[in-house]
DNA sequence: CGCCCTGTTGGGGA
DNA sequence: ATCCCCAACAGGGC
């Protein structure tokens, strides 16, 4: 399976689930299988969206399933026979079976009755995709204002933005030339702005390598390496920086995996921190 | 061969 | 608000 909305989706929409087996009870939890498994049957596709990184099944009757595939999960079309670590099966009226197939397990089905049940559930999740065009520098500069979280982190918070992952961040990051550990709300009003562009690019150059659009999953065979050659810094360690050769770096950031090059990101001051006084404008940041 | 570390993610508890 | 650890497994280094 490659994408969401040009190969799933033609795929299942307007089919209706006649046979749901999961066969991995974490995948659903809290709830129990039969549970899920009750509320799917016998129920029509309408739509199959994608919010953030989740893959969004739309059912009749007002009822959906969120999934998240996580690190290591996929959607397999007419799966072999053989095929290790299905989690979940799904048969339909006509079309050929899908597989949910999850060797690590992470991944979720999240059962939302009624449209109030799915806003409410993303609305605690999600915040704003950065290539939606409410995305600007002020609202990036207000979700950013007090934090001191460093910026990888807040890069990563998807109730901040949705759908920027591990090595978006990263390659965002060495773009815009800012250190990771940078606090969030010490950057500059310039760093922001070239923040908020270097994100677009780095998921526009990752939907362009696959040859995707930005409602496919990046879950496709042989199309995720040649997207990892086209990193700059993720995954570098010991190479040249592209733009001035400097060694780039691995440190941890965020609890994740972080590369960097030193120059072209100059890290933060070190030792303690010189006391601030206390700014005028100290509104409250929003939620 | 075994042990240890790492990881395309997000949540819960400290 | 932030940080750390955890979930469960495979693959690589030593």
């Amino acid at each position: 399976m490659e994408t969401i909305r040009r190969q799933l989706a033609p795929l299942v929409e307007g089919r209706t689930l006649e046979r749901v087996r999961i066969l991995d009870a974490r995948w659903c939890r809290p709830l129990a299988t039969s549970e899920v498994i009750d509320a799917l049957e016998g129920r029509r596709v309408e739509r199959l969206g994608r919010r953030g990184k989740y893959l969004v099944w739309s059912l009749s009757e007002d009822v959906h399933l969120a999934q998240h595939l996580r690190m290591t999960g996929t959607v397999l079309c007419d799966p072999d026979p053989r095929q290790t670590h299905v989690r979940v099966r799904i048969d339909f009226d006509g079309g050929p079976p899908l597989a949910i197939v999850d060797p690590r397990r992470f991944g979720t089905g999240e059962l939302l009755l009624g449209g109030e049940a799915l806003d409410a559930f993303f609305d605690a999740r999600l915040g704003l995709e950065p290539l939606d065009e409410r995305f600007t520098v002020e609202h990036l500069r207000a979700l950013a204002r007090g934090r001191s979280a460093p910026i990888k982190a807040f890069l990563l918070d998807q109730r901040r933005m949705a759908g920027v992952g591990n090595i978006y961040a990263d390659e965002a990051l060495h773009r815009a030339g800012i250190h990771p550990l940078r606090p969030t709300g010490r950057l500059s009003a310039e760093q922001h702005e070239r923040l908020r562009e270097a994100v677009i690019w780095a998921l526009q150059a990752g939907i362009e390598a696959r040859g995707a659009t930005i409602d496919d999953f990046r879950h496709v065979d042989g199309v995720w390496g040649s997207f990892q050659d086209r990193f700059q810094v993720h995954r570098r360690e010991g190479e040249p920086c592209a733009r001035c050769g400097t060694t780039i770096v691995k440190l941890v950031a965020a609890g994740r995996g972080t590369y960097v090059c030193e120059t072209c990101q100059p890290p933060p001051q070190k030792g303690r921190v010189k006391p601030r006084a206390a700014r005028r404008d100290d509104r409250s940041p929003r939620r």
